[in-house]
RNA sequence: GCGACUGUAGCUCAGUUGGUUAGAGCGCCGGUUUGUGGUACCGGAGGUCGCGGGUUCAAGCCCCGUCAGUCGCCCCA
């Protein structure tokens, strides 16, 4: 029979690799609370409306990376290939309006259906950040803030650089693009055969193409700063106010677009040049138009998605978990006394672990394997005389402690390091 | 979806111009006197050389296909 074999562009994981991933998470959700963004769960699969109409069926996600199927009653569904459109429609379905401004967070696994790439996956893994019914700026400060605090406490804040621009307001917008897709229309002959496609499909997408011929079409295209209404001039100042009273540095990149038109005012990114093509770590921005064009109540909002595989692959690696202790049983009377004691120890909030295999030596062996920094030896010796043994890995000590004191004594000596505690 | 490169034990790799039973290090398992780990020494298990065809007296080495990974494009986190 042949192996089976997982499906392309997924991931088993385990050891290192599947620490680093824990550690994005749980550094995330500790961030998160320390910025009052709260939990929300969606479901893994949709309608498949939702996500054409948030994100727009031309759209390269929509039209060709789906995982779409039928399900047994025949509706059309698929894989989340974002988190925004769940929320927006959970937002909508549930009326979340009323606790509005909303600040949540969601993590979870996302799929499309790609060509797999280091730091790019079929099913990966994103962080997502939502703030659902605030128009300030200072949602938008928080939304960065929260973004640069998380990269700062995974330790790769000096590996990131945040690149900031804005799309304006609606009319800022509107007039802005029509002139950009004006110009690359008047030179249309000139662009590469990409970004011709692109002229079609999606005109601002090729100020950020990467085709050296387009550049210097690219560097006379338009200017957004000279588009800008009053008012969302004034949005992009107070956010950059904002950032720069929350000692947040970044970098003005007015290439940086969104291409579907209910994205408003500000767009960032949180780049590095570690990871190659896939340098994109966090993107995000603020989409005053999504609820409403999806049919609920006209609803300002900001968010931001980072990939966790590309922030597992930036992080230093991160200290495997491992157990303090080590309990040690050697013959049939130590049996009953070593698990009672193991018990004691994990309610007691010490993590221990016991082998469970082999002679006294090859627990031993084990024990050292598990980095433990207590060993409990426990034998025929140690029960006749109502103790233990407590031995430190590290040093080679060895002292008898009573039995009843056992549990009370290693927490002594966790805290203390070393016996003499 | 397009182009290129790669694919040998669990891991990292070596394998000479195609030539007898495919190697190393690490890891794993066992041993070096009967209740003591980390070092050292000894031994062992583990590979139909990604898979399928083809060329050849003979293929891990050559050719074709396929699957997977990597790099770039595209797209994006």
């Amino acid at each position: 029979m042949k192996a089976p074999q997982k499906p392309r562009g997924t991931q088993d994981m385990i050891g290192e690799a599947a620490a680093r991933f824990d550690h994005v998470i749980e550094t995330f959700n500790r961030v998160r609370k320390l910025h009052g963004f709260g939990r929300v769960e969606v479901p893994v699969f949709e309608s498949t409306a939702v996500f054409a109409r948030s994100l727009g069926e031309t759209t390269d996600v929509v039209s060709k990376e789906m995982y779409e199927f039928q399900d047994r009653g025949g509706d059309a569904m698929c894989l989340r290939p974002e988190f925004t459109a769940g929320i927006a429609r959970a937002y909508i379905e549930n009326g979340w309006q009323q606790m509005a401004p909303l600040k949540l967070a969601a993590w979870g696994p996302l799929f499309r259906y790609e060509r797999p790439q280091k730091g790019r996956f079929r099913q990966f893994h994103q962080l997502d950040a939502e703030i659902l019914g605030a128009g300030e700026p200072a949602a938008d400060v928080e939304m960065i803030a929260l973004g640069q605090h998380l990269l700062a406490e995974l330790g790769v804040a000096d590996d990131v650089v945040l690149t900031l621009n804005s799309m304006g307001d609606p009319d800022t917008r509107a007039a802005w693009s029509a002139a950009v897709a004006a110009h690359f229309t008047a030179h249309r002959g000139d662009l590469s055969e990409d970004s011709q496609r692109r002229l079609d499909a999606n005109p601002l997408r090729i100020l950020d193409s990467k085709d050296v011929g387009d550049q210097a079409l690219v560097a006379d295209a338009p200017q957004i700063d000279n588009y800008f209404t009053n008012e969302a001039g004034q949005f992009f100042e107070r956010l950059q106010a904002g950032l720069q009273a929350s000692g947040i540095a970044w970098t003005r990149n007015a290439r940086l677009v969104r291409g579907l038109d209910y994205y408003r005012h500000s767009v960032f990114e949180f780049i590095t040049q570690s990871l190659g093509a896939q340098g994109t770590v966090m993107g995000g921005g603020r989409y005053d138009g999504l609820i409403g064009h999806m049919g609920g109540p006209e609803t300002p909002a900001v968010g931001w998605a980072a990939g966790i595989e590309r922030l597992a692959m930036l992080v230093a690696e991160p200290a495997q978990p491992r157990v303090a202790v080590a309990v040690v049983a050697v013959g049939p009377e130590a049996e009953g006394p070593a698990l009672a004691l193991l018990n004691g120890l994990r309610r007691a909030g010490v993590a221990a672990e016991q082998g469970w295999r082999g002679n006294l030596k090859k627990k031993m062996e084990r024990a050292g394997k598990s980095g433990a920094r207590l060993a409990v030896l426990i034998g025929a010796d140690e029960v006749a005389a109502g103790i233990v043994t407590l031995r430190d890995l590290g040093s080679g000590e060895q002292v008898p402690v009573g039995m009843g004191e056992a549990i009370t004594a290693i927490r002594a000596r966790l805290a203390g390091g070393g016996l003499k505690g």
